[in-house]
DNA sequence: GTGAATTCGTAC
DNA sequence: GACGTACGAATTCACC
């Protein structure tokens, strides 16, 4: 049995404040409240030895509440500047002495203690909630306790019905009657809280009371009658949030770490804490001192790093293929440090060499072997490996790529060579001794640790989402999804005959042979042999996009011709003549690879080939998709986010109009062109809808007057009016872009939700600036998109692998899933993996997912 | 011949 | 210069 302490930290420094005499620092800094939130902790770990331990935090800003109720807190006044600069000390001292910090934009720390508190794995472990805070005693149960340590008193449940009269679980119905003055919400006037364990007593709970509201009698019943709404208002005030975002196991995020001595020490005596000094001694003890015998060996020695005894494994691969691969070579670092390079390209003619099964045969123990940690640098290639060599790896599991990339999406992971050699980039890796080699990436390995250990939710996201994910991949690539070559090959004598069509009355026009795939020929034809104006330049000429060729169009014939030929070429060339090549003749199947290191906002890429670019648009184009199709007596089911991005954006700003029509499942598009256009909703024509809809999308990627001008065909100066007439009536949403720019200049890097880093890169120069800035506004949201889904595929995978074996993950386009279901447990699977989608994270705002299936592709939307 | 750069178009 | 993130086909051009 383990003890669980969760510390309502910001509660802790708002009353350590007031209840300290002002204190200073040598240097000036208000302290009294950091100085009693310290005293706390250090006591708590001294005399609590807790198993696991949070502090958690209120994030700054408005929660979703403030979107439920505007007037949320609304008397409250400003957190005192002399507090507000407390918190990050405190969130520092809490990491000096090894207590995990918790704090999650958006959601208030009661919705995270709960989130803990009820997310904490069932078993008899004793979970002590460190607060005063009456609305946590509605977690209060059996085996959570609340403790007030100013007052040194427990409350369980019955120290609850002690105070209140009233059961734990109806503390937050109890709450929504009596209402709470300092965060403004309303209640019931004139029920108080005698009245309103009198009614809980004998109506059970909130619904209940209101259902019955007209038997009441007297004044509580009058009031009860008057405000139903404010009571159930309130009761979604109170309530607390027990699904906030917590990537990861909350076993391992609340295990406390190693208390930093040293820093401590500093930390203390800047603060002027010379009091405290003492009990560090108590918290940590002093490292052993050396020994005559070890000499001048080192201070403080480094504890062993988790790549000491780690399997080290880096493959060669000359083809690089989920099933037909070839390695040529692969270099193993042994866990006792020993470190051998084979290779398995320079077998001639006569002499075979090594075989990579016999190697990976030989290495299976340690690979199965639990205790054992696997090192690889790009570990979906370990894993494709494994698989085929029937290996199920077992244990830890490191890949520096992945951490690397997950600390910034924008570096460039691919090229080994440069990233792992520090300086010398000759050196081919398989030119580098294989135990330095080894050496180097245990190396890289520890001082990302390093750098992941400080900053916690990236370091979650590594091992809750982004390693497990890749098993998830591999398991996609080796299934591969079934691609009926018929189809493409029906397609294409379908179109080719207009194709060639076309071409031949071209030629005419041109009067000889002319390239259509050529812009250069292009060029003359148009704009020298016909005279046609030209318009848009591009670096060696004037464009013949199809936005140009359309444009044209009105002029002359050619252009519309052009574009058409350019269609069908475009499907014949990338897809109908490409997939048919690629499909495996052992599985019927492409196997496409999904790329992890390569996109900069965290998303999955796919090649060989693009499955994330197969047509849907256009109605020839969708036909493509006829040709992905289930195998028979099964059904492709697809799941798809809807709006993922606009919601995440809704949650970033909290907009109140964003927020409300999300919650309600209005139409987005349509909340928008009422609210720029002035009219009804019910009042907005179809080519509102569209202009809103374009607007809503160019906000995300931080489109200007000018190219939303150009998509709409508008006047520049009416596309300026509605941009700026947007950002007008939804202002939080400026300000939540320009403050993701603000956290790139101020930290260097912009974040995702889950914790995803991306290096924020912003020169001076005029020229390039405008788009780094817009890359930069548009990381927390693709990324956050893409974290979301990478979790909920993990959710996913791990549920069909318990429950739904039969069900196969086929592919994943950005906000889509599609799976292979066997037809009569299609509905049933549709209902459970959209369930699991839908709550992958939890936002302020639902997501929604929507799912349809059939024989192929397209008939899965 | 080969590979990099350019243009274009497909997806979300 | 003007909308973020990808992949890839075809052409063009410099280089060998």
């Amino acid at each position: 049995m383990a003890t669980v302490i969760i510390i309502d930290a910001t509660a802790f420094v708002f009353r350590a404040f007031h209840a300290m005499r002002p204190l200073t620092a040598p240097d000036g800094t208000p302290t009294g409240a950091l100085f009693g939130y310290s005293q706390m902790l250090m006591n708590l770990l001294k005399d609590a030895r807790p198993d696991h331990v949070a502090a958690v935090f209120d994030a700054p800003g408005p929660s979703f509440r403030k979107g439920m109720y505007d007037d949320y807190k609304a008397n409250r006044p400003e957190t005192p500047e002399e507090i507000r600069v407390q918190i990050p000390l405190c969130m520092e001292f809490s990491r000096l002495i090894g207590i995990p910090v918790f704090s999650q934009v958006g959601f208030e720390a009661d919705d995270l203690i709960a989130t803990i508190a009820a997310g904490w794995p069932a078993g008899d472990d004793r979970v002590v909630i460190y607060s005063s805070d009456k609305d946590l005693m509605q977690l209060v149960d059996g085996r959570v306790t609340l403790f007030d340590p100013m007052r040194e008193k427990v409350y369980d449940a019955a120290g609850v019905f002690e105070k209140f009269r009233v059961r734990p679980d109806q503390v937050g119905d109890y709450l929504a009657l009596v209402g709470d003055t300092s965060d403004n919400v309303p209640g019931v006037p004139g029920i108080g809280a005698k009245g309103a364990a009198k009614l809980l007593a004998e109506h059970g709970d909130l619904e209940s009371l209101l259902a019955s509201a007209d038997r009441v009698s007297g004044r509580n019943g009058e009031a009860l009658r008057a405000h139903a709404g404010q009571a159930r208002l309130s009761r979604r005030l109170v309530d607390l949030r027990r699904d906030a975002p917590m990537a990861g196991d909350l076993t391992a995020a609340l295990t406390p770490g190693p208390v930093l001595r040293e820093e401590l020490v500093a930390f203390l005596k800047k603060h002027g804490f010379s009091r405290l000094l003492r009990d560090v001694e108590a918290v940590a003890p002093p490292p052993p001192r050396n020994t005559a015998f070890h000499g001048a060996a080192v201070e403080a020695g480094p504890a062993p790093a988790p790549s000491q005894g780690a399997l080290v494994i880096e493959l060669d691969f000359a083809q690089r293929h989920p099933l037909q691969f070839t390695l040529s070579g692969v270099l193993v670092g042994h866990p006792d440090g020993r470190a051998e390079r084979i290779d398995f390209s320079s077998g001639g003619l006569f002499d075979s060499g090594p075989d990579w099964r016999a190697v990976f045969e030989g290495l299976r123990g340690p690979l199965e072997d639990p205790a054992v940690t696997k090192l690889a640098p790009d570990c979906k290639g370990l894993l494709w490996v494994c698989a085929a060599c029937g290996i199920t790896p077992a244990g830890p599991l490191e890949d520096p790529l992945c951490a690397e990339y997950l600390l910034n999406s924008a570096t460039d992971t691919t090229e080994v060579r440069t990233w792992l050699s520090n300086g010398d980039v000759t050196a081919a890796p398989s030119e580098d001794e294989p135990a330095s080699r080894a050496g180097a990436i245990r190396l890289r390995q520890e001082s990302l640790a390093v750098r992941l250990d400080a900053e916690p939710e990236t370091r979650a996201l590594y091992r809750d989402v982004e390693l497990p994910l890749h098993q998830v991949l591999v398991g996609m690539e080796r299934t591969g999804v079934l691609v009926d070559p018929a189809v493409l090959g029906a397609l294409r004598s379908e179109w080719g005959a207009e194709a060639v069509r076309l071409e031949q009355e071209l030629r005419e026009m041109a009067g000889g042979p002319i390239n259509l795939a050529s812009p250069k020929q292009l060029q003359k034809f148009l704009f020298e042999d016909l005279g046609l104006a030209h318009s848009r330049k591009t670096k060696t000429g004037y464009s013949t996009d199809a936005d140009v060729l359309e444009e044209l169009a009105e002029r002359h014939e050619a252009p519309a011709k052009i574009v058409r030929h350019r269609f069908l070429s475009k499907l014949q060339n990338t897809y109908l003549d490409v997939l048919p090549r690629l499909v495996n003749p052992g599985t019927g199947r492409v196997h496409g690879q999904f790329q992890t290191r390569v996109a900069a906002t965290g998303r999955l890429s796919s090649i060989e080939p693009n499955l994330q670019n197969i047509p849907v648009r256009t109605p020839e184009g969708r036909r493509i998709r006829e040709a992905f199709v289930a195998p028979p007596g099964m059904a492709l089911l697809s799941c798809d986010y809807s709006q993922i991005e606009l919601r995440v954006l809704a949650h970033y700003c909290r907009e109140p109009a964003l927020i409300e029509a999300f919650a309600q499942k209005t139409d987005i598009h349509r909340r928008t062109a009422s609210e720029v256009f002035g009219v009804p909703q019910d009042a907005v024509t179809p080519l509102q809808r569209s202009i809103a809809k374009e607007v809503n999308f160019g906000v995300l990627y931080g489109q200007t007057g000018f190219g939303l001008a150009r998509t709409l065909g508008i006047p520049v100066s009416e596309a300026r009016a509605i941009i700026d007439r947007y950002f007008e009536r939804a202002p939080s949403i400026k300000a939540t872009l320009a403050g993701f720019l603000e956290e790139g200049t101020r930290t260097g890097y912009v974040r995702t939700l889950l914790g995803r880093r991306r290096a924020a890169v912003i020169e001076h120069n005029p020229r390039t600036r405008p788009a780094q800035e817009r890359a930069l506004q548009n990381l927390p949201i693709q990324g956050t998109a893409a974290d979301i889904l990478k979790v909920a595929m993990v959710k996913v995978a791990r549920f069909l692998e318990a429950e739904a074996p039969e069900v196969r993950m086929v592919l994943t386009v950005h906000d889509e899933l599609v799976f292979e279901v066997p037809e009569a447990a299609v509905a049933e699977a549709a209902e459970r993996i959209r369930g699991i989608m839908e709550s992958a994270v939890a936002l302020a705002v639902p997501l929604d997912v929507s799912a349809s299936w059939g024989s192929n592709w397209a008939l899965a939307h």
